[in-house]
DNA sequence: TTCTAATTTGCAACGATTGCTAATTAGCAA
DNA sequence: TTGCTAATTAGCAATCGTTGCAAATTAGAA
């Protein structure tokens, strides 16, 4: 995703307006490497801009998605995702923090079984503990 | 997941009971390799057995997936799938009609980032188009 | 056949997300 | 600077997939 500076030049190009709910949603997605649920990304916005709606930052996100600024993600169960890193990666999720992290593949596997499917795009996600988590197990 | 007659059999030594709906979950279930959702199976189980819930079939698939006998899928957006095949593999899903197969990975990718990560567990979520899709875009 | 714990069913409630609309406002033009 | 208006916001209802709950039913043991 590209800065809030370039976001705001893209979006009056494009015939958006830029509103203050706009620019501090930017501003939180810009290099946000924790993969924030809408919601999550809510309790944070209320913070700073108290009575902004869940509803605008929906919207918001959806329209930078659109826009290629940031990508979903789906790990399973629980809410949606998004992510400013819009490059070939997939995700590892920690089983008990929940911390999502990128994982880079060197090659893609050799797959059996695909008996004429074209691939288009592979997502994979990793389950498993995290660093900090793997840590906290040693120590109990 | 084991036969009909097996999981008779199982059902009764965990103390469960056996009954016409769960007879017919299991037939259906048994060597189904459509990735229903649980609302697809209840279509089908209701024309056999009109008057049987939705609240039952998706009760018999959570027992059945405890039990070890079906494992669930997330193929991104829309409802949970549910799975005969507990052997080790991944998915491929069609954008086109949505058909969910079956893929196996030859050897694990290597990875970048993981970072103190222990993973315990990988899902492959393949996306593009199934071989009769395919075959209909030449068509066209 | 009787008994009772397990099961089924229907419906309410839930969490995540989207549709709708009245009120507000960014940004352009005069 | 002011006015105009299309875009945006906020709030709330509605949707989808799924689960909680409780009353009625039933499998299967005694
Ligand atoms: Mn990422
Ligand atoms: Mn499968
Ligand atoms: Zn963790
Ligand atoms: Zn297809």
């Amino acid at each position: 995703m590209r800065s809030p500076e370039e976001l705001t030049t893209a979006f009056r190009a494009a015939g958006l307006k830029v509103t203050p709910q706009r620019q501090l949603l930017f501003t939180l997605m810009h290099n946000n490497s924790a993969h924030p649920t809408a919601d999550s990304l809510y309790a944070v916005a209320s913070k700073q801009m108290p009575g902004i709606s869940l509803r605008t930052v929906y919207q918001t996100l959806t329209d930078l998605t659109e826009m290629g600024e940031l990508r979903t993600i789906e790990v399973g169960a629980g809410a949606m995702r998004f992510d400013p890193n819009v490059s070939d990666h997939h995700h590892a999720v920690c089983d008990v923090c929940g911390a999502v992290q990128d994982v880079y593949v060197n090659q893609a596997p050799e797959l059996r079984g695909l008996d004429g499917f074209a691939v288009a795009d592979a997502h994979i996600v990793y389950r498993g503990r995290c660093a900090s988590c793997s840590a906290s197990v040693k120590r109990s």
